[in-house]
DNA sequence: AGTTGCATTTCGCCT
DNA sequence: AGGCGAAGTGCAACT
């Protein structure tokens, strides 16, 4: 990896058109060619970047660029599209390279699929005498998150999102009419459980008889055996 | 900014769990204190990060730590959230520091927002006699991007997307349904226009009725005059 | 390889 | 500030 702190321009051109005017930034340029342009702020977002598979060229800078103090020209290309980023170097105050070797990469714990575990484990956190089907049940549009029974031996499907957002309740909707086509399952019940639910996401859900159940993750985890942790 | 290349663990605690083993990698420290840590690879991504706002301290390591090569831990602690990112330094290749200043940021054009613009300036190019009635028209649900007339007089409403997924037809799929309630608008026909139509959203809104149209940005903005460019 | 769905999304606009 | 939609989204899992 080579890092570069420099007084630099840019302009990029591909699915649209973006210029950074002349200021001091980081440039990163990573194993596989890849080149991230990153101010003081912001988020992990870089201002301006260059996705793989690319390659980089440096160019001596013409005459313009040149007389308005440019001092070198990276010209970074991407292999299958037509994208470009051109950076102008008016002043290199630092540029090292290093050696990371590849990385072993990132081990997670607690998204989705962990929530989607934990509520079939404890289904009846739905409500009393509720029994489970079956986790990611194949229907001919998708897989619905949970499928399980309540009390009074009714069907109901659970979509299961961590933000509760206007699309899952339109994933559901689109569950429940496919399920309610098939006999040996109607009527069908749709429960919406997620961390939190969007105000609006409420309101559709409610409006069309979805039920809108919020989870506590600490909970759920905290009924659960500890012994199937990962830390 | 500072910058440091070393080998290290890290540890994340907050909306989820998640661990990365010893390896040497970049750690980029902003002004504004937040933490991004960076292989040698993927995308503009980090493998892990702190958002502002937060604090970073550094603590000296616990006998366990430093029997296991331990030379110093970071600790970054976000200011509003129980999130927290514990970096564990076994060797510093690499430390140094630049005062960035804080940048101008990043001019754009050609997103959405230009389609709009463009379609709206030009909305024969959904058919001849189409008449513009409003951007942006406001309803319970949300905006409609274009509402329009064709020819006959008869409302059209029009949704543009850069890709045109799914949702897009779901979003307009709602809109349709709450304009035709309105007896001054009914009967309200729809027009689904995107860069690149998805082929299951086109099947999905033309069993709807409604149509499909593919935008050519160059196309309309060469109709366009070129007075009024950034660039 | 193309497609779908999620994300510690981030970012910007608007209420 | 909070909600909502878009992103040059990235990323992994699945067909």
């Amino acid at each position: 990896m080579r890092v570069v702190i420099a007084r630099c321009s840019v302009d990029y051109e591909g699915a649209l058109v973006a210029h950074l005017p002349l200021a001091t930034r980081l440039l990163m340029v990573k194993a596989d060619g890849s080149v991230l342009i990153h101010s003081d702020g912001g988020s992990y977002k870089p201002l301006n970047w260059m996705a793989p598979p690319c390659k980089m060229v440096e160019l001596e800078p013409d005459d313009e660029e040149r007389e308005q103090g440019v001092a070198s020209v990276w010209l970074v290309q991407h292999a299958k599209r037509e994208d470009h980023l051109r950076i102008r170097l008016h002043e290199v105050i630092s540029d090292s390279s290093h050696d990371l070797g590849i990385d072993p990469g990132l081990i997670k714990d607690g998204v989705e699929a962990q929530l989607q575990a934990l509520l079939a484990e404890h289904i009846a956190t739905l409500g009393d005498g509720y029994t489970l089907l079956r986790r990611e049940y194949a229907t001919a549009i998708g897989p619905v998150d949970i499928l399980c029974k309540d009390a009074a031996g009714a069907t109901v499907a659970v979509e299961i999102k961590r933000r509760g957002d206007i699309d899952g309740v339109e994933q559901l909707t689109r569950y429940l009419e496919l399920l309610n086509r098939d006999p040996h399952l109607a009527p069908v019940q749709g429960v919406f459980a997620a961390q939190v639910i969007k105000p609006q996401a409420r309101v559709l859900a409610t409006d069309r008889g979805i039920r809108c159940v919020t989870l506590d993750y600490e909970a759920l985890r905290g009924q659960d055996d500890t012994t199937s942790r990962l830390f």
